[in-house]
DNA sequence: CTGAAAGCGCTTACAG
DNA sequence: CTGAAAGCGCTTACAG
C-alpha cells in the first residue's frame, strides 16, 4: 500500500479510501490511485484490514463432510446468498466425528468469524461453551436442535422417521422395516439415528412390530452400506414388505442388492428414502423419498446472516423449521 | 491476550511464548499460563499472529465444484496431509465459470495464503498473471496444464479420452461413440472436453468413424444429462456398439437409460465411464470405468506443500503424472 | 528464562 | 476532500 501511495503521489489513507469507498475521494485523485493499483498488481491484505477494523469477513461454516451433496448444497446456498456481501466462508468438516469438531471449532475461533454456521443438535459440552463464549452469532442448521445454542434453520430428523413410517402404514403395510448404520460404530450418524427413533416410535403408536428395523454395519451410511443392510434384513426377515432406508444412498442401494437378488421392487418390497438426491430420480424404479430443501436452506442462513451482521441490534434467537415433503415416485406401492 | 498475562502475572511476550512453544518456558510459569487461558477461555487470534509473524497459515485451494465426488475427495486428501501441521484450507470454488475463477483468485490473494493449489490448465490472461505475481508456491492439479505456471500433480484427460478409446478398439468394436456436454453452454467443462479430443483422435488413428462422438445438453454433466444425451446418440445412431462416457455421472445416468429403453448393457451395447464414482460400482451391471486416485492426489499435493513450506529454498517446478487405471467391471463385453 | 520495544499493514477517529 | 496519529493483537529481534 505503502508503494501505491507514493505511486500515486497521496497519502496512504487515500488509497485505503479509494478502495473501500471511491465516492469518497475526488475523481481525478481516485483515478491516480486506480492507475498505481493496477500498475503494481496491488492487492490489499485483509489480515491486516481485518485486524484494524475488527472485521474479519469470515463466516465460519462446519459441516459433518462436504462429499454428502446435501451439505454441498448447504455450502452452495450459503455461498450464493453471501455472494457480493463481501464474506468469505470458512469451511471445515468433521468426518462425522465430536472430537474432531471440537478441534475445529477451535482453529475457527481462532480466525474471528463474525459468525459460525454448524450442523446442529450433537455438540460436546466443551464445543457448546466454546460457542456460547464466542460472542457472535451462532447459527445451528440441518438438525433442529431441542435447545438450541441461538438461531436455528433446519427440520426435525425425528419427524423424518415418524413422517416415513406413517407413508408406509398408510399404505396398508404391515411388516415393515428400516435399515441404518449402528450407532456403535467408530463414528455415529446422530441423524440418520434420529429419523429411526422416530419411525420406531410411529411404529410402536401404531402397534407394529419393530423387528424389521435393523442397524448394520458403521456411518456414514453408503450405496454399498445400503446393499449389505438390505440383504441382511432381507435375511432375517423374509417376508419384509417395505424398507425405509436412513438415506437416499443406501436406499439406492438397497434396491440396487434388490435386483442382484431378483426380488422386484416395487412388487416384492417397497423401498423408500431420504434426502431426495440425484441418483433417485434417475434409477429404475425412481426412488420414493422425503425431500428437504438443502440449497434453500444455505440461502435462508445466508441471508439471515447478511441480516444480523448489519445491524447493531441482537435479535432474540429464532428458529425456522424449513419442513419436508415426501416426493411419491415408483419404489412404493400400495399394498 | 492481556488479561492473560495479566492473571498468570506474566508478560505478554510469556503467554506469546508458551502458547507457540511452551519447551522455552519454566514449567512453574507454564503452568501458570495455561491456567490462565483455560480459566479465561482465552483462544488466540490468528488475524494479529498472521500480520504480526507474516504467516498466516491459509493454503487457498480453488476448485470447479464441492458437489463432485472427486474433488471432495481431493479436498479432503490435501486436509489429511495437512492435519497436524497447522495449516487452515481456504477452499473457494469457481462453479466451472473463468470469470469467478478471476474473482474468486482476488479474495484468497488478499487473505495471504501461503500456497495456492487450483485445478490447472484452463485460465484466465488475468488469473494466469496474478498467479505468477503472488509469489507463494502454486500447485495445478487434476489437469495437467501443457505450460504449468508452477508445480503440477495430475493427469492427462487427452489421455484419458485416448486410453478409453483405444480400450474399445480392442476389444473389437468398430461403430464407437462418446457422450458429453456441449462446449458451447454457458459454462465449458474444459476437463470434460478435453477427453473428447483425446478420444476422438485414437478413433481417428485407428481410421474409424467419429459420428458417433455426441455433444450434447450443457456442462456440468450429471445422471440426468447423461440418460439424455444417451438416448439422442442412439436415436441418431441405431447401430451403435460401445459408448464412452466423459463421466462415470453421465455413464449411469446411460446404464439407467438404456434401462428404460429395454436396451441390455452390454449384450446389446457397452458402456464405460470416467472417475470411478461409488455408483458405478453398486449399478448392475457395474460399471467400467477409469480410476484416478483423488484422494492420493490431494494427499501428494499436501505432503508436497508441507515440505515445500518447512524449507527456504525455491526449488525447481515439477510436474507429477499420478497416471490412470482402467477398471474392468461388468458394462463392457468382447464383440 | 523472561521482558520492553518496535512493527506487521491496514482502518478508525480526528483535525484541518 | 485529504492527511497525521494512534492502535488493532499479536510476534520478532533484542537485551538482560
Amino acid at each position: 500500500m505503502r508503494d501505491v501511495s507514493r505511486l500515486a503521489g497521496v497519502s496512504r489513507m487515500t488509497v485505503s479510501r479509494v478502495l473501500s469507498d471511491p465516492e469518497l475521494v475526488l475523481p481525478t485523485t481516485r483515478d491516480k490511485v486506480f492507475k498505481a493499483v493496477a500498475d503494481l498488481g496491488y492487492v490489499p491484505d485483509k489480515t491486516a484490514g481485518s485486524l484494524s477494523s475488527r472485521r474479519t469477513g469470515f463466516i465460519a461454516l462446519m459441516l459433518p463432510t462436504l462429499t454428502n451433496a446435501n451439505f454441498a448444497a448447504v455450502a452452495h446456498g450459503l455461498t450464493d446468498a453471501l455472494r457480493g456481501a463481501d464474506y468469505h466462508l470458512l469451511i471445515a468438516y468433521t468426518d462425522y466425528d465430536m472430537a474432531e469438531e471440537e478441534r475445529q471449532l477451535r482453529n475457527l475461533l481462532a480466525r474471528r468469524p463474525e459468525a459460525i454456521v454448524l450442523t446442529g443438535a450433537m455438540h460436546r459440552r466443551n464445543a457448546s461453551r466454546m460457542l456460547m463464549a464466542a460472542d457472535v452469532p451462532v447459527v445451528e442448521i440441518a438438525d433442529l436442535p431441542s435447545q438450541p445454542i441461538e438461531h436455528a434453520i433446519g427440520f426435525s430428523n425425528y419427524q423424518v422417521g415418524r413422517t416415513a413410517a406413517r407413508y408406509l402404514l398408510d399404505r396398508g403395510f404391515t411388516r415393515i422395516g428400516a435399515i441404518a448404520a449402528s450407532p456403535e460404530g467408530e463414528v455415529t450418524d446422530h441423524r440418520g439415528e434420529e429419523r429411526m427413533r422416530g419411525f420406531e416410535e410411529e411404529l410402536r403408536l401404531a402397534r407394529r412390530s419393530t423387528d424389521g428395523v435393523l442397524r448394520h454395519g458403521t456411518a456414514p451410511v453408503s450405496f454399498h452400506h445400503g446393499a449389505a443392510a438390505f440383504r441382511a434384513l432381507v435375511e432375517q426377515q423374509p417376508d419384509i414388505e417395505a424398507i425405509f432406508a436412513v438415506s437416499d444412498l443406501s436406499a439406492v442401494g438397497a434396491v440396487m442388492e434388490a435386483q442382484r437378488m431378483n426380488l422386484r421392487i416395487p412388487q416384492d418390497i417397497s423401498i423408500m428414502g431420504f434426502g431426495d438426491f440425484e441418483i433417485g430420480r434417475e434409477i429404475n424404479p425412481a426412488l420414493t423419498t422425503i425431500h428437504v430443501d438443502f440449497h434453500a436452506l444455505g440461502l435462508r442462513t445466508g441471508k439471515m446472516l447478511v441480516d444480523l451482521l448489519a445491524s447493531d441490534a441482537t435479535p432474540a434467537p429464532s428458529t425456522v423449521d424449513v419442513g419436508l415433503r415426501i416426493v411419491e415416485r415408483a419404489s412404493v406401492r400400495d399394498r
